[in-house]
RNA sequence: GGUACCGUGGCCGAGUGGCUUAGGCACUGGUCUGCAAAACCAGGUACAGCGGUUCGACUCCGCUCGGUACCUCCA
């Protein structure tokens, strides 16, 4: 929509940087790969969900009409650990006594209570896999018609050096089809399918299995694939311009929808591929069985028991703490979490809101003793470039420095300037970012005439030389949580 | 072993072929203050290693070392 100032995004199927021109302007639609509602949100749910809600605002910013959708898998997750063949949500319902969809609510619920607290807007669609059972049948069907499928013992799966050889496989995640399985040990007893690289459509359930619903084929559930196919196709159309997830999904996940939404709707899906790195905690992956599997709550709650039972969180880190340490970093890097870090974002947070408040209450002057507007371009180009966030968070510490500087009258700042300055904060750092000032709360009017009121009391005994008492004020002030700091126009107090 | 990506100062984390001292946190000195805190001013520490391309590389290429994700089933 800003030509001459175009947002460029980088794009995993071509690898480079890429002027974003939506196929219908000014709609924009965009699908992104939700959670597995089979346990607790962690860490790992925060990043993709973060990073997508920032380009989700930064399109609207832009004048976008967006479609956003973002499923949520409630069937056919199997263990890859222990109890193979059984579905993770079967298995969880069946240890809890729960019934299967009980199981998905409850984390469904839990997942979206976590995005909230992170400020995380709601996708336009949240389809759930379950209750798209008969387009992904569908798909499996037109995919078998067009003989890029076979069935097997009543599963079907789809025939990928067929695929390779007409359409070419792997172009996303750079994988070469003879390459890929040419070191591999014939080790496992994968008769059923044709070549190790095929992938299961439709898979035949197992009398266990508890999720199960009738097809042409078999008793069985959907391949896990399938669903990000039937649901983007039918919300967003056969063609759409954004498909994004987390890395660790670019193969073989993203890979195998390129393949059966290719075939099935005889064009390829998404115009842009985009892709989120990963977090590591302490310089090491998230995993159970390395103990360092925070979920949300224990970030916010600042409990967390590793495998020997040592605390592993200093403390408690709130929501908005998380978000503005996943946003100080691009979104293409790979993030590391640690009390040192998360505890020099919170600082550095409070910084930034205390300053916004500080901009409320600015004298204006005369003359404008710096360049507000060059701040707000530099913010504009910085989201432009393949969505610099941690670019604009250094541009936003400029507008905090100027601020400061203006209150203690080292700059000055017109009406007009300090209007300009309340701007870019409101549309970058919330709008944009996400960001919002967590010590704000209902009552806050009544707290500042409360502490307006204390701080007098304390001023007179200041000017009555009264230090025992003005002490005592602060001393507990502190204690309580509010700190009073004092400045030559008069105390100040914020929470700690 | 294969594929993709990365290795920046005490920590986190941007960036570029030849002025970014990016920014945050921490640290040091100063201003301010009854004392503090905050804020402001000033300061230091850097581009994993080794070669190559270039007038010049932290930025381009190669190798080495180190790290992360994915890689026979399944989601």
């Amino acid at each position: 929509m800003n030509t001459e100032n175009p947002l460029f995004i980088y794009n995993t199927l071509t690898r480079r940087k890429e002027v974003f021109e939506p196929l219908h302007a000014p709609f924009v639609g965009m699908y992104v790969c939700g959670p597995t509602v089979y346990g607790e949100p962690h860490l790992g749910h925060a990043r993709p969900a973060i990073v997508f809600d920032l380009l989700f605002r930064y399109l609207k910013f832009l004048g976008y009409k967006v479609r956003y959708v973002r499923n949520i898998t409630d069937v056919g997750h199997l263990e890859h650990d222990a109890d193979e063949g059984e579905d993770k949500i079967a298995k969880k319902a069946r240890i809890e006594q729960l019934e299967p969809m009980e199981v998905a609510q409850y984390y469904m619920d839990a997942y979206h209570d976590a995005m909230d607290k992170l400020n995380v807007l709601r996708p336009s669609i949240e389809p759930r896999a379950s209750g798209h059972i008969i387009e992904q049948i569908e798909i499996v069907r037109q995919i078998l018609d067009k003989g890029y499928a076979y069935i097997s013992e009543g599963s079907v799966y789809f025939d990928v050096p067929k695929f390779d050889h007409d359409f070419g496989y792997g172009k996303l995640s750079g994988r070469v089809l003879e390459e890929l399985f040419a070191n591999t040990r014939t080790l496992d007893g994968q008769e059923e399918k044709h070549h190790p690289a095929d992938f299961a459509l439709w898979k035949k359930a197992a009398p266990e299995h508890i999720m199960r619903w009738p097809s042409p084929w078999s008793d069985g559930f959907p391949g896990w694939h399938v669903e990000c196919s039937a649901m983007s196709t039918k919300y967003l159309g056969k063609q759409f311009d954004i498909h994004g997830g987390g890395m660790d999904l670019m193969f073989p996940h993203h890979e195998s929808e390129i393949c059966q939404s290719r075939i099935a709707n005889g064009e390829p899906s998404a115009k842009y591929w985009i892709h989120n790195n990963m977090i590591t905690i302490n310089g090491q992956k998230m995993g159970k069985s390395l103990g360092n599997f925070i979920t949300l709550n224990e970030f916010f709650n600042g409990s967390h028991k590793d495998k020997e039972g040592k605390e592993m969180l200093e403390q408690p880190y709130s929501p908005m703490t998380i978000r503005f340490f996943i946003l100080q970093a691009h979104y293409r890097s790979t993030v590391d979490f640690s009390n040192e870090a998360l505890q020099s974002a919170q600082k550095g947070f409070d910084k930034l809101m205390q300053a916004y408040r500080t901009l409320q209450g600015l004298k204006p002057s005369g003359s404008d003793s710096a360049d507000v507007e060059s701040i707000y371009q530099k913010c504009l180009e910085a989201m432009n470039d393949d969505l610099n966030s941690a670019m604009v968070i250094a541009e936003l510490f400029e507008l905090t420095k100027l601020i400061n500087s203006v209150k203690d009258g080292h700059a000055t700042l017109t009406e007009a300037g300090i209007r300009r300055c309340r701007e870019i904060f409101q549309t970058f750092a919330f709008d944009i970012l996400g960001l919002k000032d967590e010590s704000a709360s209902d009552h806050q009017e009544v707290i500042n005439q409360l502490m307006q009121m204390v701080l007098n009391i304390r001023q007179k005994a200041k000017n009555e030389k009264n230090w025992a008492v003005s002490d005592q004020i602060r001393d507990q002030l502190q204690e309580i949580g509010i700190a009073v700091k004092d400045g030559k126009e008069g105390a100040t107090w914020e929470f700690k």
